[in-house]
DNA sequence: CGACACATGTAACACGTTACATGATTTG
DNA sequence: CAAATCATGTAACGTGTTACATGTGTCG
């Protein structure tokens, strides 16, 4: 929903051909997530599909300029109104590190000290590049607030990983491992109620 | 490919059936994303499909039992030992914040703001929420892994905003937003380099 | 000329998600 | 009995992602 969501919003400016939305989301998102020029066309075909915007007659230069709708605005505005939902998607760090805390016979303890490794890692090169790369005013800010954005979510996954391994120190694996359930329809946890 | 995986290293464990997978990855991983029966036969009918899980007989209740097969067990021990790749997916909220920012029209400090408040919210919702419920032993603990990776990521998210916030009071509208490029062939960031 | 960036597009696929149909069994 | 849970499955769809085909223009 991310992207189709953000070409929507660039297309909110002003009429654009596939190619120059690429761009604007690039510079405009810092240059994280690169995006596949294909997707474009296809998420803009959606579009035009659901009747967001519509596609316009080509200039000299042969570029196929969109152009949002009504619908397409509205559908911006309320993007940009509601808080996004948190959290969204499940976190495949988080449910691997749960399902090897409790699946016997899963090395726990060593997988988490690889990934807190790899965290680090991560973080070490995410304070070693500049955010600010070549880019000036409004570029600049964009690619900042996203650089520290990666840096904050980075830092918390090596505290939480930190904490994990200590944890698991804790508790040796025959305590933390469980073996997959016998049949027990009442027992366990009571389903889920909204 | 985040259930995918997990389907299959709970599988890793013996033989289940449909229903029974589900109530292994809810308690395995503490309840949070609460995963939809339909998509365990989905997921099991494409795992069947690249060889990954075989369809054994029905027992006499009537549960169809998947086993994992050798390959199977070559991409669990894969996930298990790699980490994982990171950062994974666009950030939602992070896009959404960085063309706000950079989009001229958008009042980013109101968006921003209205963002923050619901990353406080979610922070203390998260709080407030015992994270073993009812639950005993390792299932506790896994459910324990889980809320404090949430909780760390909710605290990151509303540390990061605030600065977010602070950085946009300083800079006017005016200095921050920035129109869609005219075509500059040449100039701008140069193509991105492997 | 040859390489490369610019530009548009198509086709296929992956995973996740939900809605629906159907039936057996349990339990208040 | 009625409602809820257990259980299996199907069909359709949505977004994201990639690979590929194709052609123009530019520049060393």
């Amino acid at each position: 929903m991310s992207v189709r969501r953000s070409l929507l919003a660039i297309l909110d400016q002003g009429p654009c051909y596939g190619y120059q939305l690429r761009a604007e989301f690039d510079r405009r998102t810092g240059g994280a997530w690169p995006l596949n020029v294909g997707q474009i066309y296809n998420t803009l075909e959606r579009l035009e599909r659901d009747g967001l915007v519509v596609k316009g007659d080509t200039d000299e230069h042969g570029h196929v300029y969109y152009a949002i709708t009504d619908a397409g605005r509205a559908d911006v505005r309320a993007w940009f109104e509601e808080a996004v939902s948190r959290p969204a998607a499940r976190d495949e760090l988080a449910v691997k590190i749960a399902l090897a805390a409790t699946l016997p016979g899963v090395e726990a303890d060593v997988l988490v000290a690889g990934e807190h490794a790899a965290a680090r890692e991560r973080l070490s090169a995410l304070r070693a590049q500049d955010a600010a790369d070549d880019a000036y005013g409004a570029e600049a800010l964009a690619a900042e607030i996203v650089h520290e954005g990666l840096v904050a979510q980075a830092e918390a996954e090596v505290a939480w990983l930190g904490r994990v391994a200590a944890r698991l120190a804790q508790h040796p694996e025959s305590t933390r491992a469980v073996a997959l359930s016998e049949r027990r329809p009442k027992r366990g946890r009571p389903a889920r109620v909204a």
